[in-house]
DNA sequence: TCAACGAATTGTCTTGGACAATCTTTTCGG
DNA sequence: CCGAAAAGATTGTCCAAGACAATTCGTTGA
């Protein structure tokens, strides 16, 4: 059908090496000449030739990269060696792992995803949408995230789960009665934040609570937050964090958003990012864990009705 | 309300230019040093800063070129004169838009999203979900991608848009009951592309059609395009290009997705990208328009049976 | 134990040159 | 006069080596 033979040798240019590892040809050449590696072949016209073992390595490392490495600590190490990193990179598995979420990730990586679906429906029916968002949801998701940084599973597989937890929960979300009651919650994330789960559950819990919420998905620039929030004339600002982000950005983001939003809006920032936990920022209301979303929504009532604000209902 | 004055003069750099114009650095800087535009300013370290009216026209010509203008020819006009030419290249205008989508678009720029959401809802009611997508959100997704080139929505406006639609589209699928039959179909967009709405509107239509639909999500490794496609055992990757997708990108993506998946899986391609129109590349089905889409399956179907393929009802 | 300072690491930007691929124009044979 | 082949211009991507800001690491001092 196709008249090309599968070459023995095939390589790449640095183009389609940029493409599928997601290294810059800029860092591509420039490890080339700091670490010699890649080193990959030159074609007649002098231009960079990558073998698929140098690219399978590359993604190895950029991998290892995202889990906190270092580049120049590790290129020199073999495919093999860094394999184990990987495996030893996972936390310890924190807790004992339930067995439902085992059974759940089980069936993810076997590809069952209907089945895997249903279960998750029946679950989220027996138990309510609140605990299954506390119970099953979000520890599953740190553990589909666990497993991706170690290379357990499959980044197809992460987008398969991704996909239908989103399914599953904007479908949960729009059974819901439209509440239309205060606070008015604006939901989104960083610009260099692509994870919108952690934002889905909360819209969830918050939407249980009575509020309104109104998000933006993912990836807002700052000065956009700032707009939409004085547009819609919102309470709050909720904002989630994955540990991808940058501490540094986090906060310099942080601030500049609060002077930005003024002293009208208030930010709530959750997720599952450690600088949250470690050191509780300025005058951003830090939630720890879901259980703290419902909290919040009662001290900010609270808060409202002590000023007297009538239509905080 | 806000002590920030909005700023005079807001730079990007090189590759945040890159990012939003979909010019590589090579080329930017290679156009700097032969044409003289853009010719940005530099910052205290010699590094460029480009100016929003130069992206504005980069952007414009961007779009001349996609059209089939060589950037010789046009970079020294004048914004003025390039706006012309764009009105003369763009518009067989093929429909009038539509009364309904200005009123749409005019909702969201008020920023009245219930309202919004609320008549596009019983818009969907009113005439079904097909001609919903084909004729109500897959033009105003267009629009809306124009307001946005043109910088005539803000960036909040359009996230709150690509929201609503996703809460509004994901909704009516998840009511489609679950067909189960042929072909499987795997739906996902290349690294580059960030847009998933088209990816929706081409699961709505083929859920219609009672496709068996499994969903990646956007930006998705072409590697892991191909691992997906194998264990899912997929008979149809559709994948979605709006023009933010360099056309080179494209191209050799294509062919070393066609590589990995051989000759048993088929690869369909749908979207905006001016190059589906222009050249049809490959043994890749390219889906020109949503109507096209009902038309594939058929054929598609028609084929299987052909193949004496039972399984395929 | 924590903060601060200097050193090492690392990604991205810079310049200017080169060249293959593509598009355009000219030339030449029928 | 038409169509094909050759010559010429255009254009995007690659290369090399240098520079530097931002981040991280490691050490010292309180």
């Amino acid at each position: 059908m196709n008249e090309f033979i599968a070459q023995p040798d095939v390589t790449l240019s640095i183009a389609a090496v940029e493409r599928d590892t997601g290294l810059s040809k800029d860092t591509l050449r420039v490890w080339e000449r700091r670490y010699g590696f890649p080193m990959p072949r030159r074609d007649a016209f002098g231009e960079r030739c990558y073998g698929t073992d140098e690219v399978d390595k590359l993604r190895l490392v950029k991998r290892l990269m995202d889990g906190g490495h270092r580049p120049g600590k590790i290129v020199h190490r073999s495919s093999a060696e860094l394999q184990e990193l990987a495996q030893a990179l996972a936390p310890p598995a924190a807790s004992p792992p339930c067995a439902d979420l085992d059974g759940y990730l089980n069936l993810l990586k076997t590809h069952r995803v209907d089945e895997l679906r249903r279960s998750l429906s029946q679950e989220l029916v027996r138990v309510g949408l609140a605990r299954f968002v506390a119970e099953s949801i979000a520890p599953l998701t740190v553990l589909v995230g666990e497993c991706w940084a170690r290379g357990s599973i499959e980044i197809f597989e992460e987008h398969l789960f991704t996909e239908l937890v989103q399914v599953l929960l904007r479908n949960a979300i729009n059974q819901i009665p439209e509440p239309g009651g205060r606070p008015d919650i604006l939901l989104t994330t960083f610009p260099q934040e692509p994870h919108g789960l952690g934002l889905l559950m909360a819209e969830a819990l918050f939407s249980l609570d009575g509020c309104k919420c109104v998000s933006l998905g993912v990836q807002t620039p700052i000065w956009d937050i700032a707009r939409a929030a004085q547009a819609q004339r919102v309470d709050i600002v909720a904002l989630s964090f994955s540990p991808v982000v940058n501490g540094h950005q986090l906060i310099e983001g942080l601030i500049e958003l609060t002077h930005r939003l003024g002293p009208s809006v208030e930010i709530w920032a959750g997720g599952t990012h450690p600088l949250l936990k470690r050191r509780p920022p300025l005058n951003v209301r830090t939630l720890s864990g879901l259980a703290d979303l419902h909290l919040a929504v009662a001290e900010w009532r609270s808060r409202a009705a002590a000023r007297g604000d009538r239509a905080a209902s």
